[in-house]
DNA sequence: AAAATCTTTACAAATTATTTATAAACTCTT
DNA sequence: AAGAGTTTATAAATAATTTGTAAAGATTTT
């Protein structure tokens, strides 16, 4: 079943959406601004995003270039502007396709299957390298580099510089970093956690006492700050 | 250059967009009927079809069936026709964009740009010979030299080097190299790549304890960097 | 028929993941 | 401020899995 994500801050609409959306066998979920809109994209891992325009804090422009940093899910933009220049602006932001309100909810349909067509199958894996700070990421190569060295990470020590990487300078908890590397089945495995955090400050820190990058929470969990 | 085919009867239309598209560095050529079309798809290859709905003999909606049936080019349908119904029936054919007249130069041309953006790169099959640091892959001849002598590989080992060598640096998984070389039914058969890998490290190899072009990435898959 | 190539098997070596044990650090209560 | 109870850090042992290699059979090509 394939998964879409709805970003809108009117109720009214997401509700619609949803309806019609899920009648048709896909799996919806929403948000109702960018900042959760990106944590959905992480946690929910969507096929296809539907993005309105206008939206408190960051708008449906800022939210596809956000997204096109580390995706390439395919976006449709709904608005009601139907300016020309917003148009160009947000397809060249990496949108795939801008519907202008109203539109018929068939219309919305066929889009949303066109964009799912042609869209390649969901790379499971980031292609985008990640850069920020003392670290540099190349997800081709699976190559990490710290203050310009190459350091060897195993997969689980990957996977798991990654999310924490995704989610830099947040607080992570227990449960969500093991079910992010390990899977949900982990959650009550603090043990793995413990030990991988400390391979990896192991490989990753300067002053092994005193961790810079890999903070503990205590009773919570991990933030990292490159 | 990237290549754009417009499909239209009315020469006043193609001659607009055909200066507005030359004008962004696109080569562009035009046909005015679906048959036409489908001869220039054949022998321009284009990288970009935009074709109006309505024409003589063989309509857009047709058109794009037929061009979907041996090929996945982008394909913009325009169309003074705004009925959703149209629109739905369009898309459901293969088009990646419907656009309705009158429409603005510079939104046709952003959703060119999008059309192309996020489209598969042509797969040329490769020609060309490759060079690069200690290795030299004369494709015609199937001949494969390093450090300047030839080296004579089997048909499959010689699959896996180019393979290889044409995503050099980025790690390869298991299932890849096995899809790209066995094909997709081999995917679960990691033996045979572990046997081709030593073959071709016996072959290319200096100190065979220590692979320098081949290297493993336990648990993923192998890199290769010239 | 001979040669070359591909497939399959078996086992040792290497790597990673998990588990366990213990010391150190932290928070909260008294 | 001290101590109980918990959490966290670390090292080391064990287990699981993957990888490298040789060699024997099967298939295809010459």
């Amino acid at each position: 079943m394939q998964k879409i994500l709805i970003v809108d801050d009117e109720p009214q609409i997401t509700r619609v959406l949803r309806r019609s959306l899920s009648a048709h066998r896909y799996e919806v979920r929403t948000a109702a601004d960018g900042e959760s809109a990106l944590e959905t994209v992480r946690d929910f891992a969507p096929d296809l995003i539907i993005t309105d325009l206008s939206m408190p804090e960051m708008n449906g422009i800022e939210l596809c270039r956000e997204i096109r940093k580390t995706s390439e899910i395919p976006i449709i933009v709904l608005s009601v502007k139907g300016e020309e220049k917003t148009k160009v602006e947000a397809l060249d932001a990496g949108a795939d396709d801008y519907i202008t309100k109203p539109f018929g909810i068939e219309e919305l349909l066929a889009r949303v299957r066109a964009a799912l067509r042609r869209a390649p199958q969901k790379s499971e894996q980031q292609t985008e390298n990640l850069s920020e700070g003392d670290f540099e990421v190349n997800f081709a190569a699976r190559q990490v580099f710290v203050r310009g060295s190459e350091i060897h990470l195993t997969p689980k020590e990957f996977d798991l510089l990654v999310y924490l990487f995704q989610n830099r300078g947040k607080v992570l908890t227990h449960r969500k970093l093991l079910a992010a590397v390990w899977g949900a089945d982990y959650t009550e495995q603090p043990e793995y956690l413990r030990v991988f955090i400390g391979n990896l400050r192991k490989k990753i820190e300067t002053n092994h006492a005193e961790p810079k990058y890999i903070l503990t929470e205590p009773w919570v969990g991990y933030r990292f700050t490159p």
